[in-house]
RNA sequence: GGAUCUUUGGCAGAGUUGGUCGAAUGCACCGGUCUUGAAAACCGGCGAGGGUCACACCUCCCAGGGUUCGAAUCCCUGAGGAUCCA
């Protein structure tokens, strides 16, 4: 949720930087006028509030007294129909309000640079260089196939489309990777969390996929409950509407689950191999700041996994997302690319997004600063998606033959 | 699945004949006095959100609804916890 104070007190700059990010200036001028509205309707009905109070009490006063109440008693009833006016008046305009302030995105920081989509995101640099090799490399589902690590059509016969099943190497390479990650991020100071994959709406609202992208999401039937998207929902909302005290700052995380996504605006898009799947393995980070310090940490997260990268000896290159490919709840997001010599590109395989107090806000998560209590900063990245990872080994370690290298550092978590 | 009890501020714990209760008290915490320093003792502060220059004022005592001029206090529903029964 964005500053709706701001967003009043500064429209023009506020404005100018949400249409940066496609925001419909019209939009955000309704909100600013929905928003004064309703703090009017708030004054009018707190002041009725404040008169029915005062006339209660001295109904105290008066039966004590034992005076004549029923004077007294007309005046209030009669204040009271005022009230529920006020109160519906009130109601309406919030209910408005936040359905179109909820749909708004978290406003981009000043140095994210213009842009449509993924042709304008910034190369910030780029670790390794990709090997030169002999002969084609061949793309991962083929290679998946020949060595028998991943089947799709075991995914299709459980599950459908965008369904796969890992076999042998395969199956412990994923294994083994969740493993590395999470101890090389325990290594670094992050702490390992087990968090549940299903969790309530309120959550989902507190880090931004909903209201919003309710069609993107598993969702329970019969109940409000979803399956998350990412371990980012559940590990932020641990903290949601909780005041941490300063010294338990910064709060860093790790944690390890599946996510569930129903990829619903990706019809046609990566539908060979496992780039795209409604259900993988991801290990998260999630940080929790205070403000002045989220830019450090938020470096600390992408030399993280970075880093991971790098004893995997895997090629890769860092990208700043231009505000086109910028995430609803981020103001600013590194993508990580690996390189796929198969084919022949850089493809995501880590996100990482500093939401400043965008999701603090929706999830009321603050911390005390001295006396008063203001709000953290939440960060989020993957260190890394697990399925990409293997892709771009199979791709990055593949022999002539066909035949896949396992890499050192993975080869103690296997069992080899 | 049934019965009874229970749900209050960081924790503990009053409040249960509805009014001056946003809530006693203790602990914890913060500031001060004292002390070479610390502890103890004493003094003061100390829930959250909105609102205001600051007050005032409004809201919140698990959630939702109801009764009432007025509810933490009464009623209903739901959720969590404890105990007992099956």
């Amino acid at each position: 949720m964005i500053d709706l104070k701001l967003l009043q007190k500064e429209f023009d700059t506020v404005s100018k930087k949400l249409m940066r990010k496609g925001v419909d200036e019209k939009l955000l001028e309704k909100v600013k006028v929905k928003f004064e509205e309703l703090k009017e309707a708030k004054v009018n009905f707190e002041s009725l509030q404040a008169a029915q109070n005062a006339m209660s009490k001295e109904f105290g006063v008066y039966k004590r007294e034992g005076k004549d109440i029923s004077e007294l008693k007309a005046k209030v009833d009669e204040n009271k129909i005022r009230i529920a006016d006020a109160l519906e008046v009130q109601r309406l305009r919030q209910e408005e309000l936040e359905k179109i302030a909820m749909a708004i995105p978290n406003i981009p920081d000043d140095d994210v640079p213009d842009g449509e989509d993924e042709e304008s995101n910034v190369e910030l640099g780029r670790v390794l260089t990709p090997k030169e090799f002999s002969f084609t490399p061949k793309e991962h589902w083929e290679l998946a196939e020949q060595n028998g690590w991943i089947d799709f059509e075991s995914g299709v016969k459980l599950a459908g489309s965008r369904f796969s099943v890992a076999y042998d190497m395969g199956a412990k390479l994923e294994r083994a990777l969740i493993n590395f990650m999470l101890n090389y991020n325990a290594k670094k100071g992050y702490t390992e969390v087990s968090v549940p994959h299903i969790v309530n709406r309120k959550a989902l609202e507190g880090t931004g996929q909903l209201p919003k992208f309710e069609d993107d999401l598993y969702k329970i039937e019969g109940q409000e409950l979803f399956l998350i998207p990412t371990a980012e929902v559940p590990l932020t909302n641990l903290f949601q509407d909780e005041i941490i005290p300063a010294d338990n700052l910064p709060i860093k995380m790790t944690g390890y689950t599946s996510c569930y996504r129903k990829e619903a605006g990706a019809a046609g898009r990566d539908t060979r191999g496992i780039i795209r799947q409604h259900q993988f393995h991801k290990v998260e980070l999630v940080c929790i700041t205070k403000p002045q310090e989220s830019e450090a940490i938020f470096d600390d997260m992408v030399k993280t996994a970075s880093e991971i990268l790098t004893a995997l000896e895997l090629p890769h290159r860092l990208v700043n997302l231009c505000t086109g490919d910028l995430g609803f709840g981020a103001a600013h997001t590194t993508d990580i690319e690996v390189w796929l010599p198969g084919q022949n590109t850089y493809r995501e395989i880590s996100s990482i997004s500093n939401t400043r107090d965008f999701q603090a806000r929706r999830a009321k998560i603050r911390y005390k600063n001295g006396k008063k209590n203001e709000l953290v900063n939440t960060l989020n990245g993957s260190s890394l998606a697990v399925g990409r990872t293997i892709v771009a080994i199979m791709e990055n370690y593949q022999n002539e033959d066909g035949s896949i290298t396992i890499p050192e550092v993975l080869k103690p978590y296997m069992g080899l």
